[in-house]
DNA sequence: CCAATGTCAGGTTGACTGATATGC
DNA sequence: CGCATATCAGTCTACCTGACATTG
């Protein structure tokens, strides 16, 4: 007589059982699955917060960027090395948010060669408005509790420093 | 006399800290964009590991997805749902599996609207390679030991409960 | 002369919207 | 008839490569 399994209501980890069959590495699979499939629900998430203002997240975070420097203002390179974007998608995001008014191209004062990117007043207006709708989204964050969130951050961490995102 | 404050090594960290001042939320901030880079570092050692086969992650999750499947072939819907991406991705995706000869597009016996995909041998042969050479970049996740992916995972789940991902 | 900075042209990916043909 | 299934056309975002002009 067979005895029926329970479907596994979860898809990864119905995945990772068969992983484990055949192969090594089951547990860096689920959890690489796990969160290249978070990063759509937030991305989803915030997206759809943004949407009213016109700005993707990648926009958004150009424009957080920008309001959090000292001078309300970052050459391209420095913008593209923190957000750790490629140049030329700095040159693309920048020119959408200036064709919004959302910022200014400004030459550096001692280096002609770069370009600094300024929030404008609009532009600072948009972000404050922007982050209000994505503070109410929670980042499609809810289901986990502050010590989790920070659990999260402590492991991805980990990841992003033996990947070379910063030093220390 | 002034105190200067250690630098911040850690960028999303440094955001944390501004962010704070000012908006709620920060927790679910820092674990947003942990998660988003997260996921660029996985993408980039993973495509990298890919491209001597001339395949994407979504490409190639999609030759896993078949290859696990009972007999080897699927709807094209069923394998959206799997995915979790959009109908016209899944024949995109598709087409060019197809034209790589990789999968094969076969009619369904019952149900004339539904295409059935089916992984072909070669299309076998190569997810068996190109396993090996992904296994072999440990995803980007050798900094976590077997104990805090599982911890991810299990993070993970949580968010994805919550959106609505999967039963139970 | 070499390095750094930003831009441009051109190509790829995947996601989306809306419309459509077909079949249940 | 409504609904499901897959496709197609067209658009969009962001990424990349390689080339280039300008400047330090």
């Amino acid at each position: 007589m067979s005895v029926t399994r329970p479907l596994a209501a979860d898809p990864i980890d119905e995945a990772r059982r068969q992983w484990d069959q055949r192969w090594l590495g089951g547990a860096s699979m689920a959890a690489a699955t796990s969160i290249m499939r978070a990063q759509q629900i937030i991305q989803a998430r915030v997206d759809e917060a943004l949407r009213p203002f016109d700005l993707t997240f990648a926009r958004y975070e150009g424009l957080v960027l920008l309001a959090f420097s000292r001078h309300g203002s970052l050459p391209m390179g420095k913008m593209g090395e923190r957000l750790m974007i490629h140049p030329t998608s700095v040159t693309n995001i920048v020119d959408r948010l200036e064709g919004q008014g959302h910022v200014r191209r400004r030459p550096h004062d001692h280096d002609r060669r770069t370009t600094l990117v300024e929030i404008t007043a609009a532009g600072r207006q948009v972000m404050e408005e922007a982050t209000e709708a994505v503070v109410a989204t929670g980042f499609g964050l809810e289901a986990l509790s502050p010590r989790q969130l920070d659990d999260m951050t402590k492991l991805v961490r980990k990841i992003r420093r033996s990947s070379g995102d910063f030093d220390s």
